[in-house]
DNA sequence: CAGTCATAAATTATGTGCAATCATTGTAGA
DNA sequence: TCTACAATGATTGCACATAATTTATGACTG
């Protein structure tokens, strides 16, 4: 039995938990506020138990990162998530996501390699009822192959674009058969990653993200 | 004669000229606050005539965008900018921009053509010593080819990376060769574009990125 | 005498409350 | 029904109080 099930995923991913900041990141990647919502400072401030300051000052950082917009003198709201937004994310992460994994293919020990497959087993184990799990787990296995890659502002950009992404999907079911074919995808790319099979990893993995980016698309077109 | 020295560059990279956070983003990328610099706010508000709190949202902002770092209780700085951080992001560019390139292969049209060749004669006709507006037109070259692209977070990630460059850049010299040599680049770059010959001009690219990251890098390790 | 450490003062960051401005909503009148 | 106007609510910017850090000063030690 391993202890991933112990430790959430925002606690690894960030390193000050707690904060303004971190609580409304949270909130958004949880689905407490969707695409579009209004983010009152005055609301905020009583919900965090703090003033106006903090609050604006965690919406500022976090319209830097690209999660909340601005209106001038019409304060902020969550970013405008459509499916536009998700076609230029997994876009995105398809230029990023090969890239970090090279490192990872060239540099890697068997530790983490035993991570993945902990991670791996314990989405098997799951059953279809723990959505929310499932996409942590799902997360924490790009997580473990990019967290020590030696350019962090790509990993740093990566971890924001999977954020936006968990903030699109917070809402929405996921199909049994969709886990199914995620956990083989991720096992086709565990293969490779053993052999160093460079070419082999990236290919598994550009398909692994473009069956995500295909399947959702998909569903939020069927949810108009 | 075209009027491109009429418009800065900010204007045309910033909606929203004359605010606390566009003011401080030129000021870093002129070079006016350097890496690692102390970003008092007291200081900042003086300087923008404004009071503490617009300046730290601003910073707040920029932190969001990876310009200014934050260490608790001891306030804002310049992001600290060194060797590896020009590596990464000259990588994250060659990962971001052949993207970017391929859309406006596809779809551009005469006019931007022209914008691009008034750019490079711009260039040719300038004297050695305007090595600022050469940095300059050597943005918005790039700036004219992706900023119609449908990926608006790529876009704007392209940008942030571009002006964390000019800051790097900001204080030190260019040679006369390098400046022929990228003059030489973008004119390979211009040629394949008018054919819409996709892997040539992505090449030609590719390895104007590249010449221009070995460039700094020799010379910020000359530098020490 | 030089260097280091501890202590004190000044400076700065952080958080709170408050006025003014702007936007939005609702209402009354044409 | 549409327009003008008033009232409400929120954003924005500002001044202040508190807490932390950095800097400066002086004493002590090798």
């Amino acid at each position: 039995m391993t202890d991933n099930t112990q430790e959430s995923l925002f606690s690894r991913l960030f390193s000050e938990p707690g904060t303004v900041y971190t609580r409304l990141l949270e909130d958004i990647a949880r689905g407490v506020f969707v695409s579009g919502d209004r983010l009152v400072t005055t609301a905020l401030a009583q919900r965090y138990a703090t003033s106006i300051n903090p609050v604006r000052e965690a919406l500022k950082q976090l319209q830097g990162e690209g999660l909340v917009s601005f209106q001038r003198n019409s304060g902020a709201r969550v970013m405008h998530f459509e499916y536009t937004t998700m076609r230029d994310v997994y876009e995105l992460l398809q230029l990023l996501e090969p890239y970090l994994l090279d490192w990872f293919i060239e540099e890697h020990t068997e530790a983490p390699l035993a991570r993945l497959e902990a991670l791996l087993e314990e989405m098997k184990a799951l059953t279809t009822k723990d959505v929310d799990r499932f996409k942590e787990l799902d997360t924490l296995f790009h997580w473990e192959m990019y967290r020590h890659h030696y350019n962090r502002d790509v990993v740093d950009l990566w971890k924001r674009q999977r954020l936006r992404l968990l903030a699109l999907h917070a809402n929405m079911p996921i199909s049994g058969s969709r886990i199914q074919t995620a956990i083989d995808e991720h096992e086709a790319i565990i293969a490779p990653l053993r052999q160093r099979d460079k070419t082999a990893a990236r290919a598994a993995l550009v398909q692994h993200i473009h069956s995500g980016g295909d399947y959702w698309s998909r569903l939020v077109r069927s949810h108009r």
